[in-house]
DNA sequence: CAACCAAATGAATGGTTATTCATTTTTATG
DNA sequence: CATAAAAATGAATAACCATTCATTTGGTTG
């Protein structure tokens, strides 16, 4: 997901593979956003990455390995973000889980393109088993990374009754409503509200942390 | 919604139109979920029906108004159930929203062909004006009601610092996300549980009322 | 700069699919 | 029972779309 040299301007020809294939990717983005997933087109995509036709097969294939590795883009974006959060040794527990909640409503994940693209797919999952497989891989490992910071938090103060496991299913499964309120709620629901709701969960949990966050 | 006569087995083509027509979109809603909102044909639909191609077209005019139509259904049965906890005088406030619940995890809601139907026509409301308004106003709707609720059992409590409109969106966001839990993850979520997710949380709120349903 | 190679093009192909409508089947009417 | 009206059928049609591949373009190398 890092820096890929794109110099579409200069001279696309050399770009590298990988830069090609990320473009395209990108254009399918946009295009399920604009146009919905069931009614994107080959033609749509390349047109919207201003190349050709046959584009798509020489590089992807087939249509449907593009749209597997645009759902595999958007996961790795984001477990990626997650994962060097989680990883990241000068953050504090606190910290780490903060990070995490800036994470999930940052402008490059709820970006609505990129929302649209996550929707379309989960609706899909039930009878693709790809794109079910690749749902299922970074949920449990996301949900084992948060429990386990919830857990180490819950040693740092007056939690005995918390459940750390139980948090992480209600904390993720606020955050993935939130995303649905701000796609298909605009101009009701920014980030930030969104944000300061899964806040107030997790105040309710952590008051000794998390109250003042609010 | 309510009980229309299908005496499919008797003398179908006495059938009312209006029971013709809900059997075309549940046969749409198993096609959707078996094959993806993108997959699904009109050959499909009514072959899953058990009726000839033609027959969409006499009824619904097209393929789009067909999925309009299936879009509506699913959103009006949701909205009718809970209008009706809503409206039931018989209950007290804690009982309307202890319904709410029961009903937000009920078979007929979370039934996961539903819920794929749910997600692909969210995936689609970016693109799609016409899906997008149908859920928006079925939204406010609900949301309207359930804050309601919620600020009636803050007078009934020691619930001072409680703000009904965030419980709201709160709630219904988490019953959201809970539903994808229920979609993406059958293995690992059974609605008991999800329900019981839900209930951890208004019990947050609602320490007073809800600890006990645990 | 010439020759080669990889990348990209886009017109042509073949398969798929929504829609139509002439015909058939069923029901209602007198 | 005969006739008319309504409902349903499904083969035919026309539009659409993913994929292919012969050709062109651009970049690299010696």
């Amino acid at each position: 997901m890092e820096a890929v040299n794109t110099k579409a301007n200069d001279t696309p020809r050399a770009m590298p593979k990988q830069a090609r294939r990320k473009q395209l990717i990108q254009a399918t983005i946009k295009c399920i956003a604009k146009k919905g997933l069931s009614s994107t087109t080959m033609a749509d995509v390349t047109q919207q990455a201003g190349l050709s036709m046959g584009i798509v097969n020489l590089h992807f294939q087939s249509k449907e390995r593009l749209l597997i590795e645009t759902l595999r883009y958007i996961s790795d974006e984001y477990t990626d973000g997650l994962n060097k959060i989680f990883n990241d040794k000068s953050l504090s527990t606190e910290q780490k889980i903060l990070a995490h909640i800036n994470f999930d409503f940052s402008r490059a994940i709820i970006d609505r393109n990129k929302l649209a693209v996550w929707f379309a797919f989960w609706g899909e999952t039930k009878s693709r088993p790809t794109y079910l497989s690749i749902c299922a891989s970074y949920i449990n490992e996301i949900a084992n990374n948060l429990t386990h910071l919830f857990a180490l938090l819950k040693q740092q103060g007056d939690y005995s009754n918390v459940n750390p496991e139980l948090v992480c299913t209600c904390y993720t499964a606020l955050s993935d409503g939130l995303w649905l309120d701000l796609l298909i709620t605009p101009k009701g629901m920014k980030p930030a509200q969104a944000q300061a709701v899964a806040m107030h969960y997790l105040a309710t949990q952590f008051p000794e942390h998390f109250k003042n966050e609010i």
